[in-house]
DNA sequence: TTGACAATAGACCGACTGGTCTATAGAATC
DNA sequence: GATTCTATAGACCAGTCGGTCTATTGTCAA
C-alpha cells in the first residue's frame, strides 16, 4: 500500500500517496510535487481527477481512510465473538503499523484536523463526517457488547481520543510503550463496563 | 495573553504569538510574517533573538507551555484537597478555553508532534522532554493521591493522550461535548482506581 | 564625544508553492 | 478515417516562503 506504483489507477495512487504523506507529515507539510513524486503522476493528471486540487485529494484520502478503518472493524467483528478482544486486534494492528513505519505512520485524521482552520469549511466538513463515522462504529460495538446507548456513545469518544493522543506519544517518543499503556488501561476498564449488563463471555484472556 | 503588544518585551511577544498561532493552525500551517505580524515586530528582532529561526521560536513556545501548564498544576494541586478534583479544574479550564477561540486553540504540542518528521531532530527532542514532563508531573498527582507508581504512570498517559484527542474531536465537531464527555468517564475511572488504596476523601461531589 | 554592543528595522534573495494552461496520447463512438 | 472525450504530460506563472544582509537606533561605559 505504501510501496511504489502497484499500478491500480492513477487516481487511486494519487489517493495512497496522498494517504501516506498526510500521516507523516500533515497536510501543509507536504507539497503536491511531494504527492505526485509519490504517485509517479506529473501534475496535470492531479488536477483532472481532482479538480479542487489539493484540498480534494486530501477529502479523499480522509474518506479512504475511514473507508479502510470501516472495513477492517467490520472485519474484526466479525472474526471475533468477545468485542473486547476485537478491539484488541484493532489497536494491536494499529500498533504493529506505526512501528513498522518507525514511528512515523500515524492517523491522517489528527493532523489535517490540528491544521485545519475555521475557513477551511470543507476540510471541516469531512473531519467531522470521519470522526462521527468511527464513533458511531465503536459505538455500536459497545452496545452490542451490553453497554447502554448513552454510555457506549461516551466511550467511543473516549477510545477515539485516546487512540489519537497515543499514536501522538508514541510518535515523539519514538517507542510503542504508550500505545501498550494505553490500551491496556482503555481495554481493561471497557471490559469492568460490560460486566454488570453480560456475563456470557469468552474465557477472559488478556492479550499476547 | 492573545491580545495585542501588552509590551512585555519583543523576545516574549513572540514567543506568546508563535504559542498562539502554534495553537491554532501549526507550524508548517503559519508563515513567519504571521508571527511577526501578531507580535508587531520586524523580521530582523527574530532572528537576532533566536537565531535558529522559525524551529528555535517554536521550541521556545512549546517549553513555554509545558512551563505554564506546570505552574497550573502546581497551583491547582495547592489548592484542592482532592486530586480528582485538581485534575477536574484542569479539564475545566482547557475546556473553557477552547470554548473561548471558538474551539480553535488547543494543544501547541500535538500539532506540532505530528506535523515533524524524524529529521525534526531539535523539535523532536523537545517534544519528546514535553510530554514527558507533564506525564510527570499526572504521574507524581496521581500517587501522591494513592495510586501505585507503574499505575500512575500508565494513567498519567492516558490522560495526557485522552486530553489531546478529545481537543481534536471538539475542534473538528465545533463543540465542547467529546471534552466533557472525555473528562466524565476518565475522571470517574480515575476515582475508582483509587478508592480501594485510601478513603480519605473529600465529601464526593461530581463536577457542577 | 567616542566606542561598543544589543536591539530594531526592513529591503532583498533564491527556492519553492499551488494552480493554470496548452499540447498530446489513447480509447471509444460514429 | 473522423470525431469526441478522457487521461496524461509538463511548461509556466504569480505569490509566498524562510532566511540573510545591511543599516539605523538606543543605551550604557569610558
Amino acid at each position: 500500500m505504501t510501496s511504489i506504483d502497484d499500478v491500480p489507477g492513477t487516481r487511486d495512487r494519487l489517493i495512497a500517496a496522498m494517504s501516506d504523506l498526510l500521516q507523516r507529515r500533515g497536510l501543509h507539510g507536504i507539497g503536491l510535487s511531494d504527492v505526485l513524486a509519490q504517485a509517479h503522476a506529473p501534475k496535470g493528471v492531479l488536477y483532472h481527477h481532482f479538480p479542487g486540487g489539493k484540498v480534494e485529494l486530501a477529502v479523499a484520502a480522509i474518506q479512504a481512510a475511514v473507508a479502510y478503518m470501516k472495513a477492517r472493524l467490520d472485519r474484526l467483528q466479525a472474526t471475533h465473538d468477545d468485542p473486547v478482544q476485537a478491539l484488541r486486534a484493532w489497536l494491536d494492528h494499529a500498533q504493529k503499523q506505526l512501528e513498522q513505519s518507525d514511528f512515523e505512520r500515524g492517523s491522517p485524521l489528527a493532523t489535517v484536523a490540528l491544521e485545519s482552520t475555521a475557513a477551511d469549511h470543507v476540510l471541516r466538513q469531512a473531519l467531522a463526517q470521519a470522526f462521527g463515522d468511527i464513533r458511531e462504529l465503536l459505538t455500536g460495538l459497545l452496545s452490542q457488547a451490553g453497554v447502554m446507548p448513552v454510555r457506549a456513545a461516551q466511550l467511543a469518544t473516549l477510545m477515539v481520543g485516546a487512540y489519537e493522543g497515543a499514536l501522538i506519544q508514541s510518535r515523539v517518543a519514538g517507542s510503542a510503550q504508550p500505545v501498550r499503556d494505553i490500551a491496556d488501561v482503555l481495554l481493561e476498564w471497557v471490559r469492568c463496563e460490560m460486566k454488570p449488563k453480560t456475563d456470557q463471555q469468552e474465557p477472559e484472556s488478556t492479550h499476547p
